[in-house]
DNA sequence: CGCCGCGATGTAAAGGATTACATTCGATCG
DNA sequence: CGATCGAATGTAATCCTTTACATCGCGGCG
């Protein structure tokens, strides 16, 4: 693989021409062109985007973490973020840190190095080591959040209405008359599940159920909600939303092992709409999030940073929407 | 953030002193690493890659292409593959070619660009781009292709004994009693899929049950599965097995629509365990693949090629299990 | 006392592309 | 016909780090 200077000796111009060639051909003859094209492809030559980018400051990539790439959820934000990446010519370099502050703060150091040109974090907490840049630089720091979205870290975001969807999915349970909803949140410390249990709870009190709801703490994987779904079935409730369909899984499955069936005795609602969730058993009531897009508008929103696009939008809301499928349905008597 | 250069001149030391207090401490005195260690913090100096790896020609990052990334099969490889580049001081760009072969070249182009060390390609086509790099490189090319496996491309591989694998979860249903079963295969270009086939008839074979085995080809996604299944059900087989867990999923779904029961009525087997296997309604019986294992042994072949280790292995074969869960059971007589 | 060797540090080239600025040359205009 | 303009191209500085080689100073040895 040559470089640009051999190039430009084999075309016999100067390795601004062969630069020019390939970056503003407009710029450059007709004849002069069809010479260089040709040398560059016979030679097989592709500019080194190590001398590129130290030239340019820029590394044409984006950052994107995710606190667990095995979440199906996440899969589909990943696609979304490619995409949109591909088309404004960055492409994505994608950090696994599984919930470890550690390997989030290395993921961070790939920023200060300049190794990737921004960073789009899913999930809940700033790595560290972020703070003191994102104080210095503000809104022209070139972070953004995706799915969760906590005002006091003060990075911009793309998310849904969480309270809103979450208060959909018990109306929808009220509407078909269940009066005692078991509730398994994601953890304590995730804003967007506190959002969720905040309209759940709203709207069960709009209808006069505030205290009837059970609540039950998970971490949005499947396990703990079997583990909790076990304990409400103790509690005579007659419909259980969970904050993420993995999670509604793990419930569908204690419902199987408790010899119970969905949706006759009990009604089972997920979160999020996995691309699996009709394949459930029973097919899955849910929430759809509009996974693609919403790493789609991330990657749009860093890219607007990116290009010193003044005030860019502070927070994205996206649209959710209520799936229907059938496992729910109105309670036994 | 400064450059080495100004970090210089406040510890009073020459760049190279500062490089090598940061790459090869041992060489500079414990006084001075001590001061230019200071400077380093209080400035936040981190060395800009672009230049480092223009110098040092490497790029310190690999790339690592999966046909589907919403497939959770892939996702466990991706985290394998994620912690072993960490532990070996690179990381892992991840592209998504949703089986495209444009997109594959696309990705392909980053080798040519030197954008990264390496390529991991998952699946079973080798972009076009890369037979030209293949041939005059030969062992030498930074190239390992993941899971799939055809000898005719001449790229190191990690993968498991597919046919060996299908073949016992044949040895399983026969062993329960099933003579009558369908399989549900992967697309016919994919190799697996192949290899898996000829195992699964070679033990039907040994059985004398070679005329009994169903065969209908899917894709390895669910919805094919579902369709497919509609279809064996009419064929009076009493057990399925579907070349991925994902189709599994499809199929149980299917069985459900038809007002049938697993493992009751018919049983049902998959591929892969992906964490969600257990909570499968049953939960699955199916062939575990090491898929963190493959990932990482995916990534330490390539960084010996990249290191230059003498002849590195060139096939890498992973241990499958057969993981007995409840939805295979004798047939209904 | 002079020389050698060694540890610590400095000097400067190299790595490959981009791009501001300079130059060239033919065409156009008054 | 000379001045001017603009399109096409060239020259060379620049981006930042790493590292081969040079230098310096000092202790030890003959």
């Amino acid at each position: 693989m040559p470089t640009i200077i051999e190039v430009a000796a084999m075309a016999g111009v100067s390795t601004a021409t062969v630069s020019r060639v390939l970056s503003r051909p407009e710029q450059v003859s007709e004849e002069t062109r069809r010479r260089v094209l040709e040398i560059v492809h016979t030679s097989g030559y592709a500019p080194n985007v190590a001398a590129r980018s130290l030239r340019t400051l820029r590394a044409a990539k984006i950052l994107l973490t995710v606190p667990d790439i095995s979440n199906a959820f996440f899969a589909s934000v990943i696609r979304g973020a490619e995409e949109a990446a591909r088309d404004a010519g960055y492409s994505v370099v994608v950090g696994d840190t599984r919930h470890d502050p550690a390997v989030e703060d290395q993921y961070a150091d790939m920023l200060s190095r300049r190794e990737v040109d921004g960073l789009i974090f899913l999930g809940h907490r700033l790595p560290a080591r972020l703070a003191a840049l994102l104080a210095r630089k503000g809104a022209a720091a070139p972070i953004v959040n995706g799915c969760e979205y906590s005002p006091e870290i003060g990075v911009p975001s793309v998310h849904i209405d969480n309270a809103a969807a979450s208060a959909d999915a018990i109306e929808h349970l009220i509407a078909l008359g269940h009066r005692a909803i078991g509730v398994i949140t994601g953890p304590e410390i995730s804003p967007i599940s506190r959002d969720r249990l905040a309209g759940a709870i709203a709207a069960a009190e709009r209808h006069g159920l505030g205290d009837r709801l059970l609540v039950r703490i998970g971490d949005y994987a499947a396990e703990s909600a079997f583990e909790r779904t076990a304990d409400l079935l103790t509690r005579n409730v007659t419909a259980i939303f969970c904050f993420s369909d993995e999670m509604a899984m793990g419930a569908l499955s204690a419902i199987g092992d408790a010899g119970l069936s969905c949706p006759g005795d009990i009604s089972v609602m997920g979160f999020d709409d996995l691309p699996l969730a009709r394949y459930f058993q029973p097919a899955l009531t849910t929430i759809a999030q509009p996974k693609g897009l919403i790493g789609r508008r991330a990657v749009e929103l860093l890219v607007d940073i990116l290009r010193g696009v003044e005030s860019p939008s502070q927070q994205v809301t996206l649209q959710h929407e209520l799936v229907v499928r059938r496992s729910t349905a109105p309670p036994a008597e």
